[in-house]
DNA sequence: CTGAAAGCGCTTACAG
DNA sequence: CTGAAAGCGCTTACAG
């Protein structure tokens, strides 16, 4: 009984121990070379019939190889570190396009939040390097301190994206100025003529190039003015700068807020304060939240190509384990701009047949 | 001059080569597993001369150890895998409340978008599993089949969030019955006795049990209806479905719909009908959408704990590390309606003191 | 407290 | 086409 007891938990070892390739080497009477060229490289010369033997003694053993091991042995992870500050609305969709272009190109993604912590950053750098990944994507915040240490001395190929106040570092990013000059010419060129910008922090390097194109373009026109409200963070802040904006009787007749967020706040104010959007004020905003278009009245907004940004600097990764880290190189993108606040921007008309059920009442 | 090119390549060449624990040891004139003890296990004991002479040694010589070989060597990766079928507010919402609690645990993260597609799913699980993943996390999507393998063959420890069509695994989930119970009442309790339920397609279990504490808490009212109003998936489709609703003079005097995408819809859909939201019309969602505190009306809306549960799974796959897979159980997570619909949520008193700077016109 | 050595499970020149 | 063997860079009983 004992004996019994004994072999039983052997048995239960044996099923529990992860069979590896020698054992399926062993059991198909080959060498381990030989599996490992089987079941690792589709191309290399095998007779058809070790290939069938050593493929079905492997699933029928249900082998699977260690990645670890093959990892360890080639140095080749096939995975990308990404570092982001956190993951809202923009974040998520920068990661979105991240994520689907490396799983084109083969590669998982490493992820890692970071918050506004410089120090955090650098640490989820330092295991990125450590663990040997095949690159970086580091996803700039807007108060980010610069970059520890030089992009050559960061010993895989690393793409920034977003603007960094640190130098040599290879960059995917977007004209904000030029998106900015744009959406302040659409609420110039519709006759507005005293225009609020409601921003955040002129400091960080994106919200200072919306200002600059703000200005620009307001520059261009001569009897255009502008207001500058700073220190406006979030939809609640922005609520509140409006309200004291409408109370203090405003001759502007339109706001352009350096986000969505600021400028549903500032909607949210408009309309407690009874006034209309967009004939008492017109407001434009950043980002071209996916719910933009949905609020009413909807919300012309830049919209900021995170997605392709995140694509961009996958496709960057790659072109350096081809290529070299070498040839990667700086890339731009231009926002586009989405005028809407006429209502029904979708197709109403067509209305979709829908099931319609009664319940009884109870 | 040759002589000197080739001492060059090869300086160069030393500096490229990653400097290992045995460079270390060397320089240090110590054997590599006191190296590796000193490094990695703080609390061996140690004399504190070779410590410190390893330590300067290794800062000294900058080594990174090699993450790779380690997890390799000790088997144990510290990453668990996450599988999400999107990455959409809901899901980055739960991304969140993983990562912060994975890197808590100092656990990295994996992650693989999956789409709707099952096989997806399967292959990224595979890729967990080949990596030898300390534990994985499968959140469920709408229209999920069921997973291809038992818990117990997974190899590693396993947490669904989400309800899931497969047996037997441990998962996170929220009580979308009872949510969708309170949120009734809510409207009922406010004299609405004609309630239309919005919703995508009541065969996906989250969206069958909203319809059932729909129609749960209705069967105890007498003199209530409920109407329900299948197919409708997103903010567009919301937006026509309700305006046949208003076309067809619906004696409806509330929404409730299953998602705030389509509450969002079926607010637009309201504005631009030219009905006033709650007084012709109340509207109640699910998500609790951070901009649905924003909108004007602001929406009521019940909150989905997403972060929490992406919490909560983390914290199983650690207790199955450290205490065994089997000693995980499912939890149920209470959602929580969040009651609006009267603008003015947040404190519009206390105006901030915001710098308000005038440009010069141009 | 310290070291020599085996081992983690693959890959891959090299030789045949 | 196939195999024997070295090696990837650590960790960790085991012995001293």
């Amino acid at each position: 009984m004992l004996q019994l007891a004994i072999s039983d938990v052997l048995a239960t070892m044996e099923l529990r121990k992860k069979i590896g390739i020698r054992d399926v080497a062993k059991a198909a009477g080959v060498s381990v070379a030989t599996v490992s060229r089987v079941l690792a490289k589709a191309d290399y010369p095998v007779t058809e019939e070790t290939r069938k033997r050593v493929t079905d003694v492997a699933t029928a053993m249900g082998y699977v190889p260690n990645l670890l091991a093959k990892t360890f042995a080639t140095s080749r992870t096939d995975t990308i570190g990404v570092a982001m500050p956190v993951l809202n609305a923009y974040y998520a969709k920068m990661l979105a396009g991240i994520e689907g272009a490396a799983t084109e190109a083969g590669l998982s993604i490493l992820l890692t939040i970071v918050g506004a912590s410089d120090e955090r950053r650098e640490a989820a750098i330092d295991q990125f390097v450590a663990r040997q990944l095949d690159g970086v994507i580091i996803c700039s915040g807007a108060k980010d301190g610069p970059l520890r240490r030089p992009p050559e001395q960061m010993g895989v190929p690393a793409v920034v994206i977003g603007q960094q106040p640190s130098e040599g570092y290879v960059t995917v990013t977007v004209d904000n100025r030029r998106a900015s000059y744009e959406a302040t010419d659409h609420l110039v060129s519709r006759g507005n003529r005293t225009i609020v910008f409601l921003t955040s922090n002129s400091d960080w390097p994106d919200f200072r190039d919306r200002l600059d194109g703000f200005q620009q373009r307001l520059a261009e026109e001569d009897r255009a003015t502008g207001q500058v409200i700073e220190g406006v963070y979030d939809e609640a802040q922005a609520y509140r700068a409006v309200t004291k904006l409408v109370a203090e009787q405003t001759t502007a007749t339109a706001i352009l807020a350096a986000t969505d967020r600021q400028a549903l706040g500032a909607m949210a104010a408009l309309a407690d304060a009874g006034l209309r959007v967009p004939s008492d004020m017109a407001v434009v905003g950043f980002d071209n939240y996916h719910t933009s278009e949905f609020v009413r009245p909807s919300l012309t907004s830049v919209d900021m190509p995170a997605d392709a940004m995140g694509a961009k600097a996958v496709e960057l990764v790659c072109m350096a384990k081809t290529a070299g880290a070498e040839k990667m190189a700086s890339v731009v993108l231009e926002p586009r701009l989405f005028i809407r606040q006429s209502s029904g921007s979708f197709d109403n008309a067509a209305l979709l047949a829908q099931s319609v059920k009664s319940l009884p009442s109870a």
